[in-house]
DNA sequence: GGGCAATACTG
DNA sequence: CAGTAT
DNA sequence: GCCC
């Protein structure tokens, strides 16, 4: 027959239903409100629309009138074939097990069906059809989900798969499982939601489940490329260890093993042999990915395992074990105040900020949402760097640093290029890789930092990117695009000479987080700051190889970005307008990856109808209300004066306190994405300021500068942990904007500080390299000792090492220190 | 293969 | 506890 | 994704 045989199964599939018993009730069930949400009309558009009609019979992508009973095989192209084709592949008997509950197919049925699937054989050399451009995926079977061709890019992605000699089923996946050898998945779908969709509880081993680029990229390559590979994977499915039938092997296939393995057991091989997947598994939404196979613990496992922890408030108050005594810096000068900055950086009053609200238009910003809370983290002043409040931010946007910290850094630098384990440059800022001598990594644990002098060793010291300023250079980011605070950059902000391949990039690494792939995102973060702080063009992949934080995968993407100007794989994985809502939604203060993914999967695609249909927390409710002036960059004098105004308020009450504001408005960018202000008094405990705290707000509320709250610590536990999270507000006329107020004991300002600093890369950095060397630091202090049972879960709080001053937990960690506005990895 | 920072608040 | 936040 |  001809190609024409490229068929969608929905007709006879479709008469075939009634002789078929229905999915399970509770499938059904969990599946309707999907469904339900699904078929409300979609003011948005597109997104939602595109996985409608996934569960119903109705046909999908063909027009004809249905006929009951007929076996009539239907080509996307309308045309009826009446072959008689036999099943598609070896009979696959979908292991019993997995679905248990589901009845058996009638053998009647089964006996038409396979008589009536159309041998590959036989379709395949008819070339009648001039659309057939291939024949690459003859003998496979889709099921494209959502099952459906409102989408125009699923539409063409049906139709060129089509074209290739595929098949593409529609209708029910409960019929016509039995043909669909691979399920093309839509890029924001994980397993669980492809379970719901076709209202399945599981999946057998042998139906291949891909992202729906897979198909595009097979085309572009001409040949059927390994499904297994990541990029093609469902976030969640339980990878079929011994499920992968090549291919090239599924006609031939004899799937014994699978159907006699029991689900259970392949799960937890499959498991304990991809770890991946099971890294992955903790991402999805644990219920419905563990359900059907029981308890796996592994796949339960929280990625970062929590724990309530009371403070000891003695590490705090006390100077315990210090090994440090004094910060000389900290003791031999005045603790800066706040209004000190102030005064040194007047703002012109109504001036500035009558220009800004006339200026002020609430959306222009928001593309860049997501980029904000990654990399504007904190920003503190250090203790010292007060009076260059002003004056940061020329020399920090310059990328040029203070003489004698480059000299010092750049000759640390070159030193550092010349050492044998390290690579030419180690300056990347993400670098978290611990290239660092042999010293520690091994076992942390055992390693005593107080006797590993070598942490001081040039060698170790630059395996760190929290060792390394942030290199403005010609490197630095253009600051439009968002994805950073813009570094204050007035001057070397100008493009590097990497721009595009770091564009091309930020979107693979946005893709990721978009699909709650946190790891993968990390290490496209990782290989940006690599690249940016890369002077010249990267031309091949050899090349990129050697920059920290890149692999060969990195690599090949960088070398054809650099020759193609682009990245095919962009184009397949690119934004479809499922991911614009969920880019959307994952913006809300308080809405993460999987209420986002939720609401995508119920249809919504606009603000209202989270807001008319939705029940939010108080948080969310500010979220999307407010979605809009969370989005916006804050400038830096606006910050200030935020600052100015708690400060005015803070000391009305008492006037000891010290406030700073940090965040990336101390790491001196130009505009911040939100308000940090730690509070703190000389000598006091964090029970007082608490207390102090409770009355700042509320005098703040009454005023009218606070406008809402989204999460305050509790009562009186004060000793640490005390914030506040909400929205402050300059002026009626300026947006809402996020101000986290942080309570910190006396004793652990420098921690705080240098905490919420930041950036997020800088922190992380310092983190690991800190675990490495045996300590453990955090936003209390640098710790020592603190024992960890398995899964790292942490038993003992162990001892505070330092905690007062910045400049000491350097030290102690063997790092030579860096001002806030070299923190910007 | 396993880790990838570490911790606090909400419901 | 899971989710979201920093 | 990268790295040990």
């Amino acid at each position: 027959m001809d190609k024409a045989s490229k068929i969608t199964f929905f007709d006879n599939l479709y008469a075939l239903h009634d002789g078929v018993t229905d999915p399970d009730e509770d499938e059904c069930a969990s599946f309707a409100p999907f469904a339900a949400a699904q078929k409300t009309p979609n003011p948005g558009q597109g997104s939602a629309s595109s996985s409608s009609n996934s569960n119903s019979n109705s046909k999908l992508w063909d027009t004809r009138p249905r006929k009951r009973n007929s076996l009539k095989l239907v080509s996307t192209q309308g045309n009826i074939v009446t072959s008689t084709p036999a099943e598609p592949r070896e009979p696959i008997t979908p292991a019993p097990a997995v679905v248990p509950s589901k009845p058996k197919l009638p053998e009647t049925f089964r006996f038409k069906y396979e008589e009536k699937t159309p041998r590959s054989s036989t379709r395949r050399n008819s070339t009648s059809t001039p659309v057939q451009k291939s024949n690459i995926f003859a003998d496979m079977y889709f099921y494209f989900i959502p099952n459906n061709i409102k989408n125009i890019t699923r539409k063409l992605k049906v139709q060129r798969a089509h074209e290739h000699g595929a098949f593409c089923i529609s209708g029910s996946f409960e019929e016509t499982q039995k043909a669909v050898t691979h399920i093309i998945a839509d890029s924001s779908f994980e397993y669980p939601d492809i379970l719901q969709a076709i209202g399945q509880k599981s999946l057998p081993d042998h139906i291949i489940i891909v992202k729906d680029n897979f198909p595009s990229d097979c085309i572009q390559f001409r040949r059927i490329l390994d499904h297994k590979q990541y990029m093609y994977l469902i976030p969640g499915r339980p990878a079929p260890k011994l499920a992968h039938i090549p291919l090239d092997a599924i006609s031939a296939s004899s799937s014994s093993s699978i159907a006699t393995a029991t689900p259970k057991s392949i799960q937890k091989e499959v498991i304990k042999q991809t770890p991946h997947n099971s890294l992955t598994n903790k991402f999805a939404t644990p219920g419905s990915v563990i359900q059907p196979h029981g308890s796996l613990d592994v796949i339960k496992a929280t990625p970062y395992p929590k724990r309530k922890r009371k403070q000891a408030t003695d590490v705090i108050t006390t100077p315990g074990p210090n090994i440090v005594k004094e910060t000389p810096l900290l003791r031999n000068r005045p603790q800066p105040r706040f209004t000190e900055i102030v005064k040194e950086t007047p703002i012109k009053g109504n001036s500035y900020y009558t220009h800004l609200a006339g200026s002020t238009p609430a959306f222009d910003d928001f593309d860049n949402l997501d980029d904000f809370d990654d990399f504007d983290d904190f920003g503190d002043p250090d203790d010292f760097n007060t009076a260059d409040t002003a004056a940061t931010t020329s020399y920090a946007a310059s990328g040029q640093l203070p003489g004698k910290h480059q000299d010092d850094l750049d000759l640390i630098i070159a030193t550092a290029k010349q050492h044998p384990f390290l690579d030419s440059e180690d300056i990347s800022e993400d670098d978290d890789r611990d290239t660092e001598d042999e010293d520690s990594h091994e076992n942390p644990r055992k390693n005593n930092p107080r006797t590993s002098e070598k942490i001081k060793t040039k060698g170790g010291l630059l395996s760190f990117q929290c060792m390394h300023p942030n290199l403005a250079g010609p490197a630095k980011p253009a600051d439009d695009v968002g994805t950073r605070e813009g570094n204050g950059g007035s001057m070397g902000t100008g493009e590097g000479p990497n721009e595009r391949i770091i564009k091309v990039l930020s979107e693979l690494e946005s893709h990721y987080t978009l699909h709650s792939d946190p790891f993968r995102a990390l290490s496209y973060r990782k290989a940006i700051s690599s690249i940016r702080r890369h002077p010249y063009p990267l031309l091949t992949a050899s090349a990129a190889l050697k920059l920290p934080s890149i692999g060969p995968s990195l690599a090949s993407k960088i070398e054809e970005i650099a020759s193609t100007g682009n990245l095919n794989q962009l184009d397949t994985t690119k934004t479809s307008s499922e991911d614009k809502a969920l880019k959307l939604f994952l913006g809300i203060y308080g809405v993460g990856p999987k209420k986002a993914r939720e609401w995508v999967l119920k249809g919504y695609t606009t603000l209202e109808e989270i807001r008319e249909k939705e029940k939010l927390t108080e948080a969310q409710k500010v979220g999307v209300e407010r979605h809009a002036d969370f989005g916006r960059r804050i400038p830096r004098e606006e910050v200030r004066e935020h600052g100015r105004v708690v400060e005015e308020v803070a000391r009305e009450i008492d006037q000891g306190l010290v406030l700073e504001v940090m965040g990336s408005y101390r790491r001196g960018v130009k505009s911040c994405g939100d308000i940090d202000i730690m509070i703190t008094k000389e000598g006091a405990e964090g029970r007082y300021i608490k207390l102090v705290l409770d009355r700042i707000v509320e005098r703040l509320t009454e005023r009218g500068f606070l406008k809402a709250a989204l999460a305050a610590s509790k009562g009186d536990d004060a000793t640490d942990g005390s914030k506040w999270y909400g929205a402050s507000q300059l002026s009626p006329d300026l947006p809402w904007r996020r101000i986290d107020f942080l309570v910190v004991p006396w004793a652990e300002r420098g921690a705080a500080l240098l905490y919420f600093t930041g950036n997020v890369i800088f922190n992380r950095s310092m983190r690991l390299l800190a675990s490495k060397k045996g300590y453990v630091l955090n936003q209390r202090g640098l710790y020592l000792d603190v024992i960890r049972g398995p899964k790292r879960q942490k038993l003992t709080e162990g001892t505070l090492v330092e905690g007062e001053s910045e400049q000491k937990i350097f030290e102690i960690l063997g790092i030579p220190y860096r001002p806030p506005e070299e923190r910007n990895a």
